[in-house]
DNA sequence: ATGAGTTATTTGTGATTGCAAACAATATTC
DNA sequence: GAATATTGTTTGCAATCACAAATAACTCAT
């Protein structure tokens, strides 16, 4: 969803001719998907633990938060903005209207869309939330220093932008696809 | 739900007064907790849709890979190593037995555990994907300096204690949880 | 306006998987 | 050496969630 990777570097389908030059012997545990998967669902578990007690899921808090940077939302942007399926989006919606959280109301430009709002309630409860959030973020860089943490996001960034350059090369491909991002 | 979130090592109750002197406006994209999912599972969903044409998933990538770097593994060692839960890990072994990619025996030693191995079809599809796999780390981490990721791994691994730090801090917690890793 | 094509959302359904309970075998304690 | 606790694995069940099909409303060319 950003810079379009500059050189993708190696094409990826095809070429397990010359591959097969690497030893067999693979120690997962060192590589970057495994510590990159690892850390993130470490984190996103850990968090999503936290949120039990405020009666929501990781996900929900996504389009609770998303809500908060921006109100008014159509179940698509939502999507778009979570990474969330939009049937996923559009049925966690349903549930937190009912629980008081959300209120959707037919769009007046556009009779199919619907606008999703923070109720009162649901405000207060993001809100009371994102202090836990920001303290899981201290908590996760506790101990490195600045200029480190400011390498560690765009090395993140520059990861993903090499990845999702991928996506795109392999033709029809352009949805949102699984996630669990905090 | 476990631990409530006691007093883990870092700082972690604060008081919601103060707290809220940060801003209520907050830019998910910008913090590590977004970055670090969405650069995991995006790699992560990218492997896995690689996958599909081996007929595997990534949870028995993982499985594979790991009785790859050591064979004869009882089904609570593959959960511990891959962070799948034990469950899972018996029916994906299940499954996986049926496929003729793995045998199953039982220890010799203990007639509760089995043992798990890889057939020899088992371990010539390890052995084709490895290299995909080494591909894939190529491109996530094209265009960043040999540095870089030795820092980038570094951080990850803190991040990963950091996060790791809270779960145990309360004795009861010691179970594998959840997880995405490739 | 009418019908083809598109967009927004919801619903049906199957697969995955986490948790807890059930089972089975071993260890420990008395 | 019986009773109890612990460990290793599997199974029952429920929740989650992606994908696809269904529904509804819009756009636009004719």
């Amino acid at each position: 969803m950003n810079a379009p990777a500059p050189d993708p570097a190696p094409e990826v389908q095809r070429q397990p001719a010359v591959a097969d030059r690497s030893e067999p012997r693979l120690d997962l545990r060192a590589t970057l998907p495994y510590l990159l998967g690892r850390a993130g669902t470490g984190l996103a578990d850990a968090f999503n633990e936290e949120m039990r007690q405020y009666g929501i899921s990781l996900q929900v808090w996504r389009i609770l938060a998303s809500l908060l940077w921006r109100d008014r939302q159509r179940i698509t942007e939502l999507a778009l903005n979570t990474s969330i399926e939009v049937s996923t989006v559009s049925r966690l919606v349903a549930a937190n209207v009912r629980r008081g959280l959300l209120t959707r109301q037919r769009a007046g430009d556009d009779a199919r869309s619907v606008e999703i709002a923070l109720t009162d309630s649901g405000r207060e409860l993001v809100q009371q939330v994102v202090p836990i959030f920001r303290l899981y973020e201290r908590v996760a860089l506790a101990g490195i220093d600045e200029a480190d943490v400011q390498t560690l996001k765009r090395l993140l960034v520059k990861v993903y932008d090499n990845i999702a350059s991928l996506g795109v090369s392999q033709g029809t491909r352009s949805r949102p696809r699984k996630s669990a991002t905090v």
